[in-house]
DNA sequence: GATTCACTCTACATCGTTGTAACCAATGGC
DNA sequence: GCCATTGGTTACAACGATGTAGAGTGAATC
């Protein structure tokens, strides 16, 4: 049926260990018996047969990726960056979706994929931070996000001071009063609460007053809460000349009520977003964002998982991607300039 | 190191070929023997090694998806439901992205993932229609989209049937002057070309009369190509009534540009999007829509592919997936009551 | 001229599973 | 009471690759 090596090493007269030599770059080949190998390896159009190779090595060649969904943007270009990551690396990557549910996450910690692959990019959402001890598997894992922490390895963003750089952004342009979109109240870890967190800083560093009429909760982080919430705001009547969206959604979402609202953006009020999403190239005005580093995550994740997968038995570690501010429309010099 | 079927059968003092036996259900082993053999299973913590397995059964258990983008919305859901019957049936599905590429495309037919997986979902976006005979490849193929045909199994929407239903709906809610928006001038396949021929169909069926200055074309399906689209309609001063966006994003980007300009949507305009992305249920208003059977496709072309695997010889097969209207907020009879 | 060494290649066992053939009991039909 | 059948199990050989050990070369070293 296939070709096998077998087959190539009778067409070009040699064993099927040199085939193999030859397949693997192994340096000690005569030019000429490669030159033969070669060609019946291109007359016959012989494939190497992965899973034999697997087999023999004890490895699969593929990592996991377990996330909530691709339908919210940022996993679905995640997963992107990290199939870039891990081709250049030579792996392939078998993603799966838990739909941030509890149990699908536990499920994907234990599902026969694990089997499949050599080692797992887990970004859970809905586990709970006290459930740490369920991160204690047998084989190689890195941890993404900010949901909990184990005894993994875990590549997060700066939540944090990037939610602090966003607003004091905001502040360098001018704004005064800064509103805050997508908090999630009584949170204790999580990117709502250390994004919030952030925001409190650069008010505090910043000299300007907290208020709490300037927050606007929204549980899920849509286009549509985002909207909500700035519809809420608007109504309430706060005064208000910035907002930071803690998710791109979210911003876009206000960005398109302040627009309906006749508010101009970024002259009257300033927008930043957070993530750096394919959208936030297309909105109008373009939204300022924050580049949470995804790229330096994803190859990072992969990077650490790897390492693992080869055998490092080194103490668990942490790594803070870098982000960058991406100024656009939406928080130009609109207030200082007049 | 890993538990093996060796270790279960000694332990369950039988052959390793009857441990076998009783991980793959085979119906004559007494129960006495299954008992001690899943007690030993359990003790050890064995797992089946689906690698050696795959090596064996010259099966990989996997199927490839090859897509233009994970960051948009439909391919992000039809990866959700491909991946979802995939699990249904026992296979794992391994994504490939082509950023819609030409060379990438061609890659992906001939990639060394090929030998990894025992066949392939391919959604062609940039090969072109007259590059058929790619698509005659050694491994099991289904194709999805619309975009070009070949000699293997194929499912598709039915985009000029739903197009025609998506306008006539409009019609029926009382419009007259229906603009649609997406629209690629010159392209002889594709989504848009049967999407454009189901709308003209249908005016021609209602008696109504082709305008071209009620055609927005957009190259890129996005919500700011939409957007741009809607916002010359109306600059060209064009009377009407109602719009048909050529998918969900070129949809939001329309109702975006309507609100902000103050048409009121339904009253004053009605608008109707394809294919009932998530964000269809959350926009404001509600985006009305065509369900194009996103689920049916995936299962369809899950089973149809399982089938090749499985040896099945005969012609290729087309199906045409069953699509249906989701009536929300922006096109109540807006029109038809005053 | 014998010894060492690097190079080139081969034979064989092996990775963990499943298909095949064959074995031994127990059952049933005649 | 014998033969055929079925049930339950085992030994062994695959699947297609790679690691190991070792056998031939020929050149360099002493």
């Amino acid at each position: 049926m296939a070709v096998t090596m077998h087959d190539v090493a009778h067409r070009a007269g040699v064993s099927i260990k040199t085939v193999s030599n030859v397949v693997n770059q192994y340096p000690h080949v005569r030019p000429e018996t490669r030159r033969r190998v070669e060609e019946a390896i291109a007359e016959l159009g012989y494939r190497l047969n992965t899973t034999a190779r697997n087999l023999r090595q004890g490895r699969t060649g593929m990592i996991g990726l377990a996330l909530p969904e691709l339908s919210l943007p940022y996993f679905a270009e995640l997963a992107d960056s990290v199939m870039r990551a891990a081709e250049a690396r030579g792996v392939v990557v078998l993603i799966e979706q838990t739909g941030a549910q509890r149990d699908r996450e536990l499920q994907a910690l234990d599902s026969s994929h694990r089997r499949l692959t050599d080692g797992l990019l887990f970004s859970p959402l809905a586990l709970e931070p006290e459930e740490t001890e369920r991160l204690e598997v047998d084989y190689p894992m890195v941890l993404l996000g900010e949901r909990m922490f184990g005894p993994v390895d875990h590549v997060t963003m700066a939540n944090v001071e990037a939610a602090r750089a966003a607003t004091l952004h905001l502040v360098e342009r001018g704004c005064r009063r800064i509103a805050t979109i997508g908090a999630h109240p009584g949170e204790t870890m999580g990117s709502a609460r250390l994004r919030f967190d952030g925001y409190r800083k650069a008010l505090a560093e910043a000299g300007l007053p907290f208020d709490p009429d300037l927050v606007g909760d929204a549980g899920l982080w849509h286009r549509s809460t985002g909207a909500e919430a700035m519809t809420r705001l608007l109504d309430a009547g706060v005064e208000l000349d910035g907002v930071f969206g803690m998710n791109d959604a979210l911003a876009l979402g206000a960005l398109h009520v302040l627009h309906t609202r006749g508010v101009a953006v970024p002259h009257d009020v300033a927008v930043m977003g957070f993530d750096d999403v394919d959208d936030a190239r297309y909105s109008e005005p373009l939204l300022s964002t924050i580049d949470p580093g995804r790229e330096q995550i994803a190859t990072t994740a992969v990077d650490l998982l790897l390492e693992r997968i080869a055998g490092s038995q080194v103490p668990p570690r942490r790594v803070v991607a870098d982000f960058e501010i991406v100024a656009r429309e939406s928080c130009l010099l609109g207030r200082t300039v007049h």
